[in-house]
DNA sequence: GTCTATAACCGGATAGAC
DNA sequence: GTCTATCCGGTTATAGAC
């Protein structure tokens, strides 16, 4: 039950969750179209970065290039893996040492930062895609089960890993560590009598949406 | 004071923010184009209706086309005006009408879902172009300033001429209708002296990221 | 100066041969 | 697995008509 059960079930980095597998050679071929695109976005930007410089520059044909990578979107599908993996590493050693809530959510969000922070410059790109709800980057996507499901488990053990009784970019960091103290306190106060009918009335929506 | 500020400042619904004017017949194609890609959005969906059908049946060139809509999301930020005219026109009884704060921000928030009803079918891809912070559709771009500014009129009017003292989709409907509720409930008990450390915490948060 | 049209460019995506 | 050839649609250049 510690976090190595989350560490260790991670999916392959860049297995491009419900993409073709591929051979011994393919695999390599593959790598380094994803490297190439990712050496790119980060240079150029996302929509500064076309597929055809993308497959010149890795070596292959524009066919080829769709070959391993259905659609450029898929790209960052697969930046998401490689990135998630990431993350995981880092919040192994935060997660064996915290045991408050507060700071657990706070070293997996800002071991996130960090992990996306050399991204930063297409990040605005990631939020437009994903926010389409039929783009396979979408969060709710089959696509993007995988790692969905290891984030939903992340998340999860932040939460029973901790008692929840105790009480990058300079301005993002400051936001999460201010928002987390915010959601600790108000987590905390909910459990008071005084709020029990706003939270009923907040679970009942809630339900009936799901409903 | 009373809501006729709002509703009658509105933009001309078709006037295009930062787009070309017009003389007396060009007004009427612009109309023509819009009208036309308006309708084939909502029989189709934003992807699958190209500029070259949206001339064609409008009765233009795909070039003279793009002489009144730099680009084809700029067809999205007139649906906006459009709309929101009509959820002005729309608001004011409902403002006329109401004075608790519930009931003002309900029936602003439902009569928005009801204009915006037609037009569901396409909704998801407003989410995703006004996401992209580089899109003219960005709720922050320079383009989206006068609607941008309306809206803000908007519930600044919900809030002033309420006392804020008293306590489509059916989803959607009982959404906003819940939401309300508990929001109406929440800024009540934040005047609260038991919640004024943590409300002053979040207000400290929101002062810091301004500065 | 306002409007309209034709022809091209560019980049994402696909078809199909090897 | 890899390539070449092509499609398709957003966008632009540009020339000319009112």
């Amino acid at each position: 039950m510690s976090e190595s059960s989350v560490v260790a079930g991670a999916v392959s980095p860049d297995a491009a969750p419900g993409e073709t597998p591929a051979t011994a050679r393919g695999e390599l071929t593959r790598a380094r179209i994803l490297d190439t695109a990712l050496d790119l976005f980060r240079e150029r930007g996302y929509d500064d970065t076309t597929m055809r410089v993308i497959a010149a520059r890795a070596g292959v044909s524009l066919g080829n290039a769709y070959y391993y990578f259905r659609s450029k979107e898929h790209l960052i599908q697969a930046f998401y893996g490689r990135t998630h993996a990431e993350h995981l590493a880092a919040c192994g050693p935060v997660l064996e040492r915290e045991r408050t809530f507060r700071n657990r959510l706070r070293g997996v969000m800002v071991a996130k930062l960090d992990t996306l922070e050399p991204y930063h410059r297409f990040a605005g790109i990631l939020f437009k895609t994903a926010a389409d709800p039929a783009s396979p980057l979408h969060p709710l996507s089959e696509a993007s089960r995988p790692v969905r499901e290891e984030a939903t488990a992340l998340f999860r053990e932040v939460v029973e890993g901790s008692t929840l009784t105790s009480a990058g970019r300079a301005r993002s960091r400051r936001l999460v560590d201010g928002s987390v103290g915010l959601i600790d306190r108000l987590v905390a106060i909910s459990k008071l009598p005084l709020l029990g009918r706003i939270r009923r009335q907040g679970m009942q929506l809630v339900r009936e949406l799901e409903g």
